[in-house]
DNA sequence: TGTTTCGTACGAAAAGTTTCCTACCTTTAG
DNA sequence: CTAAAGGTAGGAAACTTTTCGTACGAAACA
């Protein structure tokens, strides 16, 4: 088995699956299993048990911890949302754009999919940074 | 197997594997395999029939084509550069940030790692952009 | 109380990805 | 001409990830 016990959140790679109960635990906070199932299938159908055993393993690996003293576990996403989102952001633009932001924001407008109200927000923050 | 054939290149979801092979041929243009696998093994071993093998199925998803009038093919890539990193940045800023590019934005300009010159070469886009 | 429902645990099957062995053909060097 | 080097093809092994069947205990309820 891999059980990495990640030390640092950098190392955590979720895989596919793992990044959906990610994100339903980011949306609607510490669940159970249940919850989080019942939040899944609304986008695909999965088997209650698949949702469990995964949510187990991200235990063991220790992306979740569980509350185990009642009988239905509360899981809770140990690293907060933002840091694991900038360590994707950053692998994603030292993968794909050589590790600079500039290219990627260069390629994000210019597509089309950026909308001006998206523009706007971010001419907005830059002029936040420089005062 | 899967054998997708893709239709579309927004369908094309590269493997790990696959993006780094991906990742030669953009930057070497149209090679051979040997080549290839030359440039994989600066970064890490891999066995020659690894790398063939990987040419081999991103050819029959339609990723790559190759020229076999003669013995040494010659693989190029099928999409555009461009493109690809298009569709693979719309699809992180989907699954993380909601669709809001914004928001990914403000990710990076609030990490520290996004130097002055980035930030500076991000302003000068954005006026590119009112002209 | 008995039975149905809902929970966890565990292991194995299924699916997806990556690696490499083997076979065999062509080209090159001696 | 022969041997060595280098090429493709194909399949199987190894590994990772995902899914689910089965077992079994606790809680809810008729």
């Amino acid at each position: 088995m891999k059980q990495q016990n990640y030390t640092s959140s950098s190392d955590i790679e979720p895989t596919k699956s793992e990044l959906e109960i990610l994100q339903v635990l980011w949306s609607a906070g510490p669940s159970t299993v249940r919850q989080v199932n019942d939040q899944l299938n609304n986008l695909r159908q999965v088997n209650y048990t698949s949702t469990l055993k995964l949510m187990q393993i991200m235990a063991e690996k220790g992306i979740l911890k569980r509350d185990e003293s009642q009988m239905k576990h509360i899981y809770h996403v140990v690293e907060e949302e933002k840091k694991t989102k900038e360590n994707l952001l950053g692998k994603f633009v030292d993968n794909l754009y050589d590790g600079s932001s500039s290219k990627l924001v260069m390629q994000l407008l210019g597509n089309q999919k950026t909308s001006k109200e998206e523009l706007q927000a971010i001419k907005d923050m830059l002029n936040q940074l420089d005062q």
